[in-house]
DNA sequence: TTACATACCTAAGTTTCTTAGGTGTGTAAG
DNA sequence: CTTACACACCTAAGAAACTTAGGTATGTAA
């Protein structure tokens, strides 16, 4: 991670599962790459924290995979499995308290 | 913490710095009590975590410390040094940006 | 043939937090 | 009078997530 590493800790998941929710289906590649152009260079996804957060997130059935080949490479495409679209549900709410908290603990909130 | 413990993971510090800014001195377990009312017992800050991270503070000179008996109770007040004083700038920056990255990926921004 | 993008992966180490204690004082309940 | 709880500090062991630093393999541009 780029700027502030520290403070994306445990938001991985969420960010994950927001992405697939949006996109129906997406490689682990695509995904570094989308959260990049997303934060602008600021969030840097690393491959090491990427790849174990998507095999948990299978191993929890909350996404499925389908492997295909293009141009000659792997590509192992994730999408959401039904309890995914409903844990996706809880993740954002959480993240809204969570941003909600943290806005109301660093006093951050009437800048707009 | 009591509803959404992994999403803090990181924002202790800034949390700690923060809260120094607005009240000139505090003690642990104050602070404690204080995250607690703030955020209306949606994180509850656990004492092992709060008080290593205090004490990493201090050594890397960002708190000053003094200790005083109160009610024959010892109490160790943490205070911004001048250093602290710079750094919390920059930490409620992190803050402020990283919360923008989170809600842009999130999809959260446009809710008010 | 060197370098870089694409595309997957893992193992070792670091850091942060949780769990689960420990120490000691003061006060309220029974 | 002893049990429980609030106050107030602390630490050690373990869990979990992430970083670092690789590895494998194909295709393309210099």
């Amino acid at each position: 991670m780029a700027v502030n590493n520290e403070l994306f800790k445990g938001t991985l998941q969420t960010i994950i599962l927001n992405l697939l929710s949006e996109n129906e289906r997406m490689y682990g590649y695509e995904i570094t790459h989308k959260v990049k152009s997303i934060t602008q260079g600021e969030l840097l996804l690393k491959e090491g924290a990427l790849y174990p957060a998507l095999h948990k997130l299978e191993a929890e059935g909350l996404l499925e995979t389908s492997t295909e080949v293009v141009d000659n490479r792997l590509r192992k495409y994730y999408s959401l499995s039904p309890e995914g679209e409903k844990e996706v549900v809880n993740k954002l709410q959480e993240a809204r308290d969570f941003i909600q908290n943290l806005q109301l603990l660093l006093n951050l909130k009437p800048s707009f």
